[in-house]
DNA sequence: GCCAACGTTGGC
DNA sequence: GCCAACGTTGGC
């Protein structure tokens, strides 16, 4: 299976890149996705070894943070069968877990990131899903066109 | 803080 | 199954 790539949002006064780079091996479980779409793409489509966006959403400037790669492929969210954790439905259970997440390493914190405006002025990346109008899906496919010519990007500004 | 875009809910 | 109302997302 081909590696794949994607881009993860979160807003940072929420879950940044820094309190990743603070969780034990840098790793975290990408839990509380509640969309059916995002939900899809966890359960059946993110598969370890994938390369992963880390988008700073709600952030002034938005935009691309870091880099990180998937390290176990999805698996139930029992996070929302918690009554007491941030996203519950009381609907989920061990039997039927509806939500699904993966786990997540930080590979590199950008030293500077690049904001959502650099990507929409980027040719070859108009069509990239963070760049359209009102796309609020928060677990989106990148294509490898996609990655490569923001990884030129970065290392522009190295 | 505003508001456009989108997803979900629920009455019919 | 339609669609209006509502809640949320997220750029600006």
């Amino acid at each position: 299976m081909a590696k794949r790539y994607w881009l993860f949002k979160s807003e940072p006064n929420c879950f940044s890149i820094e309190d990743l780079q603070n969780e034990p091996h840098q790793t975290a479980c990408w839990d509380g996705v509640r969309n059916y779409q995002a939900r899809n793409l966890l359960r059946d489509e993110i598969k370890k070894g994938d390369r992963v966006f880390f988008y700073h959403s709600n952030a002034k400037p938005p935009g691309i943070v870091g880099i990180c790669e998937v390290v176990r492929s999805g698996y139930p969210d029992y996070t929302a069968q918690d009554p007491t954790s941030d996203h519950p439905d009381p609907t989920a259970t061990p039997q039927n877990p509806i939500w699904y997440m993966v786990d997540v390493k930080l590979k590199e914190i950008l030293p500077e990131m690049i904001p959502l405006n650099t990507l929409k002025e980027t040719p070859g990346l108009e069509e990239m899903m963070v760049c359209q109008r009102g796309a609020r899906l928060s677990v989106q496919p990148v294509t490898p066109e996609q990655w490569a010519i923001v990884m030129n990007l970065i290392k522009r500004k190295k």
